[in-house]
DNA sequence: CAAAATTTTGACCGGTTGGACAAACGTTAG
DNA sequence: CTAACGTTTGTCCAACCGGTCAAAATTTTG
């Protein structure tokens, strides 16, 4: 029987050259969306020409398809870290902190997600309304458990979760219009922990002046 | 002499044709993208030729500065509106709920600006750089003054605008996302009230439990 | 080394797209 | 009514774009 997903047999240079053209597509489809991008920037960006690469996939939409199967995986690694062990409250930190390093450290995926959903999501709604929709709702339940246990104000979890990857995405997505507002970032880290430190008070204390 | 802004003659066809024209491009422009989108396309949902549409508009990217221009003044209205009468608490919390209605009201409007700063805004940077970070300086200014009065807790201003414009926003550009994790809206206005409730305790209490 | 398999290239194709243009049509004012 | 002006349409074009194909160049394998 073929399920469709038996094992690709690639040789190295297969190997290498389709990584080489997936890093320069998610530069050029995350920066100009897809139906913005042609396969000729992104052979050149890989430096190959078009026929080269539409050897290695076959189609435009193939490329697109392999990355946002990529993407989702890692995307979706801090939500499932988020786990009943430890302090609520230490958990949540810590998944916000994780979710902002991503989008320091893969702002090109997080735009390419962006993309995908402005779009209204024609090539991925499957997977939001399976494996997403899925693993928010269990994660959701963690949240319950932790308000109902008194260990975190009671609100709705799914808009909390909502809130955590509009906030943290912000930064990468709409990073232009961060830059232009703050002026130019003065070197190091400074910007990112700006970032931490406020996120952090938001979402533990809110704006309530304490006492 | 010409500032290349003089008033520009046009007849009661011509604004009429216009509007119609700056309506079906924000539908088109805002789920399609700028290079996304067609001008046949457009012309089709406005319900004339392609030629009969330039005519009105002579470039495609004509169309999409004219919305670009209408849009930042909607868009940056509820901000300037953030004023130092009034409570701050509750100040915040009225201009939260002002970019959540912008939010269910305009998602279209939303949408292409998100579309827009997502491409590194190559068409409205200088407006970023110019009218909207000084507005942002301006309204950080009026912040930053409650915090020294004790209204609010102490927080970094121009992230804390930040955060409201990425939870408020999120709700239009991220809606099939959202909808597919939460399920059908089943009917009236019970999606939009759940995250105004809960942005409303976010940004006033946190998550920390009370006492 | 030589045959086989893989990789790269240049030339090409059909469809789409932004835009030009002149001719036809409609409207309005004298 | 008619001349002037504004509007609409069909036709056309050059550039672009996704994708094909056969042949050439290269690598792998026996």
């Amino acid at each position: 029987m073929n399920t469709g997903t038996e094992a690709p047999r690639r040789t190295r240079i297969q190997q290498e050259k389709r990584e080489l053209i997936l890093e320069a597509a998610l530069e050029v489809f995350s920066t100009n969306g897809f139906r913005g991008s042609t396969i000729d920037q992104i052979a050149d960006a890989a430096g190959m020409s078009k026929p080269n690469l539409l050897y290695y996939f076959r189609r435009k939409e193939d490329i697109h398809e392999t990355l946002m199967q990529r993407l989702l995986d890692t995307w979706l690694a801090p939500l499932k870290e988020l786990d009943d062990i430890g302090d609520p409250l230490t958990e949540l930190r810590s998944y916000i902190r994780r979710k902002l390093e991503m989008a320091r450290d893969f702002p090109r995926e997080s735009r390419l997600f962006a993309n995908e959903i402005l779009q209204g999501a024609p090539r991925i709604m499957p997977l939001l309304e399976g494996e997403l929709k899925t693993l928010v709702n269990e994660k959701a339940n963690v949240i319950k458990g932790w308000m109902r246990a008194g260990k975190i104000a009671r609100t709705d979890p799914w808009h909390l979760i909502f809130s955590i990857w509009a906030t943290t995405q912000h930064y990468a997505d709409f990073d232009v219009q961060v830059r232009a507002v703050l002026g130019p970032d003065r070197g190091g880290d400074g910007r990112f922990e700006d970032a931490a430190r406020f996120l952090e008070q938001l979402f533990l204390d809110g704006l309530k002046p304490k006492g």
